[in-house]
DNA sequence: GTAAAAATCGACACCGTGTAGACTTTCTGG
DNA sequence: CCAGAAAGTCTACACGGTGTCGATTTTTAC
C-alpha cells in the first residue's frame, strides 16, 4: 500500500502508483458530483481510473478509504490556505475576510465539504478531520469575538460558545446555499456576516 | 399493504398489522440507536420484531421506507405539538419558550431527528419531511424578529434570510449537542438564545 | 539485464437486498 | 357457523456489490 507519504517527499522518481492514485481521487470527486456517494460503487471508480476493483485494492482497502482520502486531500488544501492568510486586526474587516475566505472555500470545494459533513457521523475519521476543521474555524471566530470586546471565557454566553454557534451557523447556511447557486451562496454570507457583527457589538 | 389511514381511524377492530407496523418502527428506532442507520439491516428490524425478512417486506419496501415512516411518525408529533402551543407576544418570553420547547424536543426525539437530519440527503421523502418542518421553525423565527422591529423582506439583512440562519444554527448546534448529555444542549440552549436575542435587538 | 518490488487481473466466497409463490391465519357476510 | 376473501407469514431464489486471494505482468533499482 502506498499512501503515508510523511518525510520521503522526493524519494526517486515520483512512482506510476501516485499517478493512479490521483486518478481515484478525481475519479471519486467526479462520481461525487453527479452520483452522490451511494450510488458511486467500487467498481465505478476503478472504471473511471483505467483499472479493475481488483487493482484498485491495492491502494485502498474501501470504497470509505477511498473517500477519506479525498476528504483528506481537499481539507490539507484548507489548512494550508488558511494559514497563509493574512491576519487583520481591525474586528470588522477581519471579518469581510473571513467571510469572502469561506465563499471562495464552498465555491471551489462546496462538493467535497458537503460530503465530508455527510459522513461525519457514520465515517469516524472523516468526522475526526472535518471536527478538526471547525475547530480552527470556532478558533479564529473566538479571537475575533474577543478583540470585538466579547467577554472572553466558556460559558454559554461568552466567546467561545458564541463562536461555536456562529460556526454551526454559517457552516449549515453555507451547507445549503452551495448547493443552490453562487448568488445564493453569496447572500448567505452577507446574512451570515450581518449576524456575526451584530453578534461581536460591532453595529454603531 | 397497510399505511394510508386518511380517514377511516375507527374503523373495525384494530388489525393485527397495525400493531406489527409499530413493531417494526419502534424497532427501528431502537436500533438505529446503537448501530447506526448503515449498520442496521433489514433482517435485524424484521429479527426485533418478531417476523422475518419475507414478512416485513408485507409492510414496507424497503428498509429507507421503514425510516421515511419513522420520521414521519415523529415528526407529526412535533407538528402536533407546536400547533397547540400557546403563542405569546412578547418578543422576549416567545424566544423563551421556543427555545425551552425545542430542548424538551431534541432530548425527546434527538435520535430521530439527527437521523432525519442525516438522510435528508440520500432519501429525498426524508428531505420533504425535514425542510417542511425547518420551514415552520424559520416562519416563527421571522414572525418573532419582525415583532422586535426588524426589517421584514427577504434581503440578505432582513428577517426572513436571519431567520434562516439562525434555524439552521440551532438545528446544527442541537444536533450536535444532543449527542453529548442533557447538560451540554441546557448550555448550547442557553447560547443559542443568547444569540437570537442579540439578533433580534433585544438585548438593552 | 536481472531480481525484487509494485501494480494488475480474474475468479471466488460472502452478505444484504428485494421478489415470487405457496401456505396459514383472520376477518366478514350470508 | 362456515366458506371465501383478505391479511399476514414463510422459505427459497436471483441479483448485485464487497472484499480477498493467488497468479501474472509491469516497473524500478542496482
Amino acid at each position: 500500500m502506498p499512501s503515508h507519504h510523511p518525510a520521503r517527499s522526493r524519494r526517486s522518481t515520483e512512482r506510476k502508483g501516485d499517478l493512479r492514485e490521483r486518478a481515484i481521487l478525481d475519479t471519486c470527486e467526479a462520481l461525487l458530483a453527479h452520483k452522490g456517494y451511494n450510488a458511486m460503487t467500487v467498481g465505478d471508480i476503478a472504471q473511471g481510473a483505467g483499472i479493475t476493483r481488483g487493482a484498485l485494492y491495492f491502494y485502498f482497502g474501501s470504497k470509505q478509504e477511498v473517500v477519506v482520502a479525498l476528504v483528506a486531500r481537499t481539507v490539507e488544501q484548507l489548512w494550508e490556505r488558511s494559514r497563509t492568510t493574512a491576519q487583520t486586526d481591525e474586528p470588522r474587516q477581519a471579518i469581510a475576510e473571513a467571510m469572502q475566505r469561506t465563499v471562495e472555500l464552498w465555491n471551489e470545494h462546496g462538493l467535497v465539504m458537503r460530503t465530508a459533513i455527510d459522513l461525519s457521523l457514520t465515517v469516524p475519521e472523516i468526522g475526526e478531520l472535518w471536527s478538526h476543521t471547525a475547530d480552527l474555524f470556532i478558533t479564529a471566530i473566538t479571537a475575533v469575538l474577543e478583540r470585538a470586546g466579547i467577554q472572553a471565557g466558556t460559558e454559554p454566553e461568552q466567546a467561545s460558545a458564541m463562536a461555536r454557534a456562529l460556526c454551526w451557523m454559517i457552516e449549515r447556511t453555507f451547507y445549503h446555499a452551495s448547493q443552490e447557486s453562487r448568488e445564493t451562496l453569496q447572500e448567505a454570507s452577507a446574512t451570515c456576516e450581518h449576524l456575526w457583527l451584530i453578534s461581536a457589538g460591532l453595529t454603531t
